[in-house]
DNA sequence: CATGAATGAGCATTCATTCAT
DNA sequence: TATGAATGAATGCTCATTCAT
């Protein structure tokens, strides 16, 4: 992760070397601005509701990173990662049925337990990604379209009712990060069911049934 | 004669009647702002995005709909008929799984045909839906404990497979919504394949499959 | 009273010619203005509220009185002929005594019947009276001057106890005006006292006896 | 640490410590205000007029008051200190006469010293007093009825001719203030002869006699 | 490292005034 | 005359960013 301007701009540049304080520092204000951002978007987030969440001045905050963008660009980045690892997983070897399964799980927990994460992409992407449109189309993408291939060759194999392998990962994601993104509603409609995240089970039954019917091949 | 705040504050409003030029100059206005809003939501536009989108000046703008808030409170407002109105058309008298097929083709359609409105009312939701939240709690969840009724009935009637009707309608709305709310990202990740709205075909086989085997009742 | 330069610039003036429904308006105007202006001052006042008082639209008023400054204007002047005429009825012929205590009379029934008036001419002069020193500097003071002298004579005749004239002229303007400009003050330290304008005959009783015996002279 | 609401806003002030340096910035502004307040009333002063005259930009002066709402009420609290401080001095034990001379010689200083201050006082009372009328109706209505007694009891022991002592405190408030909030007036009047503030003393003059005549009690 | 202070650019909103009908 | 519509110029205030210490 690079140093922020400010750093090289002062020519006291650490060359990769960064203390440990340092780190913490950074790790305590990107856990802020995830909060703010999440909570508020891009525009609707200020450095001095950061700073405060942080518990920092805004210059000193600025010290660690030199512009706002910059924060965002730093959450965005290392959100990929925690985004993109639940795909990875999905192993060509396995069992289908328990790969799709397993992978319906893990991104569900993730909605579960990152919901501040997943409202970050989901702004991000509703503004049409403007800052990570090359990551999707890139480094996304082929995932994407790799693993996508492991899933019509089950398919192929009749191991899976065949069915589009891209709508399938999107429906997937949509059903899942539902559960994070448009949180406010689906706890005001459940109301009551919906305190704590005891909800989440539901989904979890719910979405193992749909996708498991679904894809469970006719014999 | 307008029926913005500022026209209202004189006390010498017309009541309702509005003059043809008029309702097209709020329309216009409505248009553009919805333009802008779906895209950067509602902190990160400014009055003078949508002034320019609409083609006149801030103060003109202004006196159309005195406040910024009162154009995105008018947006809203029709969003909420354009969002309940097909939940509304289930009919409990219908077939179960044809009433549910169509549901989720009009869903689709939606996300087809208006994207932008699907993208102001994530964008709602993402920030906690400050200036919905009474609707959302309201009229939305009412309709659709009714709904789920309805859908309850079924079950117990062995029309349907059982399953909790609250998940299902969230797995409807995510799934179809998202190709409207993530439509960057699907096109990305579809590449050429998504050229116009092709893929919204795809989208409809794909989900129609999906939720016909999910929800048939075994025999 | 000069008609608006909305007259002379569409040429259509009428020279001197006023219809008695343009006059009726043009009070209608000035009588909302007085309000307006004695209220919250001339900038504090907007051209909106004043049409909202006046019953009609801003551009009709506009019509009858080309910008804001000239409502102002006009208002100030009828002002100072209320303003100056109590002073002009002091009769040099007069009984001295009974000529300042009819003085005294008059301002305070100025302040009891038009204390907007009195509020507006206020504002002006704490403003540093921009839009009428030169009548302050000149038909006022060549007036003050003039009776100023009158009460000197009297004084000079030993019917009056000596002092300064012109400093007994600001202190009756300074008392009898505190009634209208500082109101709410007075009505709020009489509270339950000052229902209506009862401590207005307070006043009078209290100025008389204060001034009488201040000036007559010791035998 | 300042202790405007900007600052306050993020909950980390230091309780009260203001450096130096701040106390002064502080102070210059609100002298400047007082000066543009003064002389235009709230409404028809700017930001940026008091900027000015502070000699800084409109931003580094809201970094010390973040409203400009708030420049006015702290004038407005330091003035109304100066304004009871002389009513307050007023000794029931003292001798009646020497302690209503003493009052009117007090506040005529006022007048010449801080006219300002009188002048912002009188713009404040002239729009209705919509910021002070709680203060007034509280503690200086309080103040006064305490006082009046004061004087009451004094002329109950015929140390003083009967008069009503509230209209006596009104026109001692009336006759001193003229000379500041007049002020205009009274130099245009007085022409030459109100070069500097020499014309205070001939009013100090006629104002002893006028009140001294007035309450001196008939043996 | 940390922070108080400062600022330019921006933004929502107001308002006197103009224009067209 | 009357008014709906339009606008340039403020005006109060916000905010990312910089500067100095």
């Amino acid at each position: 992760m690079p140093l922020s301007k400010t750093h090289s701009k002062n020519g006291r540049t650490n060359k990769g070397r960064e203390s440990r304080i340092q780190r913490e520092k950074r790790e305590l204000i990107l856990g802020a601005a995830l909060e703010v951002f999440a909570a508020h978007g891009f525009r609707g987030s200020t450095i001095d509701q950061i700073a405060d969440a942080a518990g920092m001045s805004k210059p000193n905050l600025l010290y660690y990173f030199a512009r706002k963008e910059d924060i965002h660009q730093s959450l965005i980045e290392r959100l990929m990662d925690t985004w993109l690892d639940p795909l990875k997983a999905i192993d060509a070897n396995g069992d289908p049925m328990a790969e799709i399964c397993a992978y319906i799980k893990r991104k569900l927990e993730i909605s579960r337990d990152f919901p501040k994460e997943s409202r970050l992409f989901a702004n991000e992407i509703l503004q049409g990604a403007p800052r990570i449109i090359s990551m999707i189309e890139g480094e996304l993408k082929t995932l994407v379209d790799e693993k996508a291939n492991v899933i019509q060759g089950w398919m192929d194999a009749g191991k899976l009712n065949p069915c589009d392998p891209h709508h399938l990962l999107f429906s997937i994601w949509a059903t899942t990060q539902h559960y994070a993104d448009f949180d406010v509603q689906v706890r005001a409609v459940l109301a009551r069911d919906a305190q704590g995240d005891t909800h989440f089970e539901g989904a979890a039954t719910f979405l193992e049934n749909l996708f498991c019917k679904g894809l469970a091949p006719r014999n």
